[in-house]
Parts: structure tokens; C-alpha cells; sequence
DNA sequence: TGCAAATAATTGTTATACTAACTATATTTG
DNA sequence: CAAATATAGTTAGTATAACAATTATTTGCA
């Protein structure tokens, strides 16, 4: 039976295809969630507000980092958050090359806002998975991650 | 001990994460290989071009279905792959508002070039999993897409 | 038959991503 | 200390993606 092989290679083929349409899927629907809940920012504007609610100002660089955004990326979104009052960008006094990037209080009053929609989300997103299936997916998905470093 | 549901939330709030990092990366480097490869097209086009090489020649509207993008999404990597010659667009005779995209023979000679570079840069990214875990992956990561319908 | 609804594709707008090039400032090192 | 190098951030150009609106055509049904 010369299927073994086969069926091998043809589950690598599809398997990048799986994870990129659910992804895209996810990314789809947090965002019209977010739309819907006329919340007025995106998902990724979400996911830079998250970041900087831990609580201290972060360089541009910091952000770029954490989100795994490129730096064109961040400063254009920073651009609109900003526009939007969500966050402010001030001088660096130590390295007048970066700024510091902090909430305002309207940016931690849209978190405090918008953080029930994305819990929401999330529990419809990972519904029927079981908790063991949860860490099974971050490890394979992290395993991935590492083979691609 | 009152860990188990915080354990929870904090799985679920880090997994859309995960998730979109894995696929990020797995695009980034599928893409770098290709330009590594010097291959002049970018991973959607491949994408693109390797659902037209099965025979046929497809619609617009099919080609969307099958790649999971939306129609303008496909109007305009089309266009790009039509201005380098490796897609014609032929009226169809039966239907007037669609066309039958084909891929020309510099296009199938594409594939041919480009395909040991895909099927290396798969090997890497699934490098070290077992077949089981491989099934596993697809099954959640297709439950949480059909979460998302 | 005739008209409303559905379908195929395009165009326009906004946002995200990657690359490259650029400015300004800091750091290293010879 | 000065020159080379590195770092932080921005700008520009191209590609992908979602959404809405538009055009042309076909289908469905009264």
C-alpha cells in the first residue's frame, strides 16, 4: 500500500494553508466584533493599546517588539491612536532619538470599554476545546514558530 | 488553590496570539525563501498560481472560493500576474461576466521552478512533528475556524 | 415576457506589512 | 576626541486585505 508517503507530504501541503485560514478567520471576526460594537479602532490598534496597558510608557521600539510588528507598522498605527487621542507620544528626556508612548485616559477608558467584546470573542473563538487541547495547540503552534527562527 | 481559572482565561487570552504569530512568521519566511529564490512573485501569487495549475481553467469567483480571499482581493493579484505573463484572462463564451483564467506555459514553468523551494521551506516548518500531531494541529485549528462561522 | 434579484468582476478607500532609504541621535572604537 | 557604526523613528513604494459601491450580465419568478 503506497499510501503512507503520500498522505505524509499532503498534510504538510495543506496544514500551512489550515493555520493561515484560521488565522485570517480570527483576525476577521475580532474585528467585526469590534465594528459591531462600534468600538472605532482595529484589531491591531487593540493589540498596541493592550501592550501599552501594563502600565509604564514604552519606546516605539518596545511595542514593535511585543506585538511582533515591524517598526513602519507601529508608527503608523501609534499615528492613528494618537490622532484618535488614544495614546500621546512624548520626548524621550534620556535619548531624544525615542519617545515614550503612554495611554491617555480616554485610551484606558476605550480599553476598560472594549475588554468585555474581546473576552466574548475569545470564549466563542476556543469554544468545546478542552484545556489540555488549548496547551496542545500553543506548543505545536510554538514549535512551528521555532522551526522558523 | 484558585489558579484553575485564571490558568483558563490566561490560555485563551495568549492563544489568538499565538496563533497569529505562527502564521505570520510561517508567511514572512515562505516569503523570504521566495525571494531568496529570486522567484519575482510573492506568496499570495503562489498561492494563487498553484490553485490554477490543477487543469481547468477557473473564474475569478472560483479561484476566491478556493484560496479563501475575497474577489477584489483576486482582481488585483491577478492583475499582477497577468502583467508578467504567467495568466491570461479568456472571456467565457457561456457566461459574459466572468473570465476563464489560465496559466500560460511561462506560468506552469513557475510552478516548476518555484515548487522544491515550497516543498523545502514546508519541510523546515514541520520539521519535528509527528504525523499524529500534525492531524491534531489541523483538527483544533479547524475547530476553532468552524467556531467562527 | 419582463422585471427584480442574484452573480461576476472591478474600482475606491482605509489599514496592515515588508523593504529600502533617510534623518537624527547615541555608542563604540581607534 | 573624531570617525565609523548602531539605533530609533519616519517616509515612500508596493502588495495584501476588508468593505462598500458600481457595472454588466444572467437567472428566477410572477
Amino acid at each position: 500500500m503506497p499510501s503512507a508517503l503520500p498522505k505524509l507530504a499532503k498534510t504538510a501541503e495543506v496544514s500551512g494553508f489550515i493555520l493561515e485560514r484560521t488565522a485570517k478567520r480570527m483576525k476577521q471576526f475580532f474585528h467585526a466584533q469590534l465594528t459591531l460594537a462600534a468600538a472605532d479602532i482595529t484589531i491591531d490598534q487593540w493589540i498596541v493599546l493592550q501592550t501599552l496597558e501594563s502600565g509604564s510608557a514604552q519606546s516605539q521600539y518596545e511595542i514593535a517588539r511585543q506585538t511582533f510588528k515591524d517598526a513602519p507598522t507601529v508608527t503608523r498605527i501609534l499615528d492613528l491612536l494618537e490622532q484618535k487621542k488614544l495614546i500621546t507620544r512624548e520626548d524621550d528626556p534620556n535619548d531624544r532619538r525615542r519617545y515614550n508612548v503612554r495611554l491617555t485616559i480616554h485610551g484606558r477608558q476605550k480599553i476598560k470599554d472594549i475588554l468585555p467584546v474581546i473576552k466574548q470573542a475569545r470564549l466563542q473563538a476556543w469554544h468545546g476545546l478542552e484545556d489540555e487541547e488549548m496547551s496542545t495547540l500553543v506548543r505545536l503552534l510554538d514549535k512551528v514558530y521555532d522551526n522558523l527562527k
